[in-house]
RNA sequence: UGGGGCGUCGCCAAAUGGUAAGGCAGCGGCCUUUGGAGCCGCCAUCUGUAGGUUCGAGUCCUACCGCCCCAACCA
């Protein structure tokens, strides 16, 4: 692309995302959408267009063009006029197949789909000629004239391109260019009964669009002589040129229509929006921001070579967003009951918190402190080993924005199970500072009983176990699928801040991690997806000892 | 076994034929009112293998090896 701009070929250029509106974005088409704007944002005077390419109306539905468009804007790109659909070009391209039989090298074909397959040949060996294919320009159409008039049945008869039946290349052994398909299409209706191939349409509609460079995946590189060739017989007002490059694939996850399908399908998520789904719509209820998408895109580049990236990355990019840019809020998931021996009764205190130690503009808050609070249960230990850092019988800490606390008594239910912690605080330390300069080694997050808002939250694990999972039979597919990527905490805590959490804002919270408000939040209960954890070298410490 | 694509650190990925960038992960350390963040350091004598050309090769040539794609009236 660079040649053809500095030989002069082009002063710009003009890009495509050509999605088929059969299915919903994933981060697949993410990374395809990041190259195809990206390129053309990077150029002067340069476009990239949205196509939708609608030529199969047996798949393709309304439904999927709307979740579309709005899955592009929501990562940020915009194709301002530039918003086509193949079905536009139908009238164009029936004109095109004409063209290519008037020359002679398009002919009817009417060969059962069985037996266009077996003189197909195999790789190694050639195909056969059809039968019909040596048939009369004025036979073939007045054949294909018919085809259109809907006089034929659905398979019975198709349009082939003439081309070579012993090419190495499978896709020049005479390819299809039109299929009858009696069947309404969501845009033109009944209006066609004759629908042309991709291969047929893909790159006319890039010529008749204006398409400098037409990008696509590696599958597609057999296809390249066909594109060619079909651009080379027809007068079009343009040659664009079809550049192949490397499809994403990212470990725990899938980008295959067919598997996500049947996840959905098969009940083992929510939805095509459920939040472990590598859709962008999944993404987006997970909490992803889309920047973070964006960076991760461009971050892995662009190359001819197949690889598989690391979920780690991705998450990197997500938490190095989230972490500018989230408000920090505290709540306690698995919470056990502290009482501050010393503290009023009824007594409340507001303190200041900061919203983000990253963003000095995002301001503080106040959150209340009282006499009865939640901490985390595992911030707990009665017997700590030497790195446990937080809160043990006797032992001092931070309360985070508020005070040092020390743990005087261990409550215990008859079963042994501790339900509370008898603790003192210091009425000096308020802020988080001991006047005298003493110093803890841990601070915690907390919430105040009294104050606190109920919530469900939603921890996600990946929804296959193993990095590269085989999915190449059903069975191998459902034995690869984690049965509890999914751990629901219905009783979590949450500062009175988040009272008013609107669905989609993304904050978080502190020591646990970053989450995203999903829609399921109703006036009386907040709901929250955690999006990621935040780093846990904590974890790490845990593992080698235990090593 | 026909055609095509690809092989540089655990995972990505740079490198006019001029002496192997960078990111992620990992590992040390500093700092810290998030065991977060940040900061510092370490991490390929070597580019799938074997030859060859060259003063000089990840880059050129030859031969092997390995992985992936192609035989829908899908895209």
């Amino acid at each position: 692309m660079a040649t053809d701009l500095a030989s002069g070929k082009h002063d710009h250029v003009v890009t495509r995302f050509p999605p088929e509106p059969n299915g919903y974005l994933h981060l697949g088409h993410a990374k395809a959408i990041t190259i195809d704007f990206g390129i053309a944002a990077e150029h002067p005077r340069s476009r990239c267009h949205l196509r939708f390419d609608d030529t199969n109306p047996s798949t393709e539905e309304t439904e999927y063009v709307d979740g579309i468009i709005r899955d592009i804007r929501w990562l940020g790109y915009d194709w301002g006029e530039h918003l086509y659909f193949t079905s536009d070009y139908f009238g164009k391209l029936y004109d095109y197949a004409v063209d290519l039989i008037r020359q002679g090298k398009a002919f009817v074909d009417d060969q059962s789909v069985e037996a266009i397959r077996a003189n197909q040949g195999s790789l190694t060996e050639p195909g056969r000629e059809s039968p019909y294919r040596s048939r009369s320009v004025e036979e073939n159409l007045d054949l294909f004239e018919r085809m259109r008039a809907g006089e034929f049945e659905d398979g019975s008869r198709v349009l082939r391109a003439k081309i070579d039946m012993a090419a190495s290349v499978v896709a020049m052994r005479d390819p299809i260019l039109y299929r009858i398909q009696k069947k309404r299409h969501h845009r033109t209706g009944d209006t066609w009964c004759i629908y042309p191939m991709y291969d047929f349409a893909h790159c006319l509609s890039d010529a008749l669009e204006g398409i400098t460079h037409s990008l696509c995946s590696l599958e597609f590189v057999d296809h390249r002589p066909l594109y060619d060739w079909i651009i080379d017989q027809l007068d079009t007002p343009s040659t664009p040129r079809q550049i192949e490059f490397a499809r994403l694939n990212v470990t725990h996850m899938v980008t295959s229509k067919r598997v996500l399908r049947r996840l959905v399908e098969g009940g083992h998520v929510r939805g095509w929006d459920d939040p472990r789904m590598p859709t962008l719509s999944g993404m987006r209820r997970r909490g992803y921001p889309p920047r973070a998408i964006r960076e991760f895109c461009e971050a892995i580049g662009v190359t001819r070579s197949e690889s598989v990236i690391e979920l780690a990355n991705l998450e990197f990019h997500v938490r190095q967003v989230l972490n500018r840019e989230a408000p920090r809020r505290m709540g306690v998931l698995d919470p056990i009951k502290v009482v501050i021996e010393n503290h009023p009764e009824d007594g409340e205190d507001w303190l200041d918190a900061i919203n983000n130690p990253e963003d000095p503009e995002a301001g503080t808050r106040q959150v209340p402190f009282s006499r009865e609070l939640w901490i985390e249960r595992e911030d707990f230990m009665e017997d700590p080993p030497k790195k446990f850092f937080r809160l043990a019988p006797g032992r001092e800490v931070r309360l985070r924005y508020a005070y040092f606390i020390t743990c005087r008594e261990v409550v215990k239910d008859a079963s042994g199970e501790i339900v509370e912690l008898r603790c003192s605080y210091d009425p000096a330390t308020r802020g988080g500072d001991a006047p005298d300069g003493r110093k803890v080694k841990g601070t915690l997050h907390w919430v105040s009983a009294k104050h606190a808002v109920p919530a469900e939250v939603r921890l996600y694990e990946t929804l296959f176990r193993e990095p590269e999972p085989d999915l190449s039979t059903e069975a191998s597919m459902d034995a690869a699928i984690a049965k509890d990527s999914l751990t629901v905490v219905s009783q979590a805590w949450l500062e009175p801040a988040l009272a008013e959490a609107a669905a989609g804002e993304r904050l978080q919270l502190e020591r646990l991690g970053y989450f995203s408000v999903d829609p399921d939040t109703t006036s009386g209960r907040v709901v929250l997806n955690r999006t990621a954890t935040l780093r846990d070298t904590w974890a790490k410490v845990v593992r080698q000892g235990e090593s």
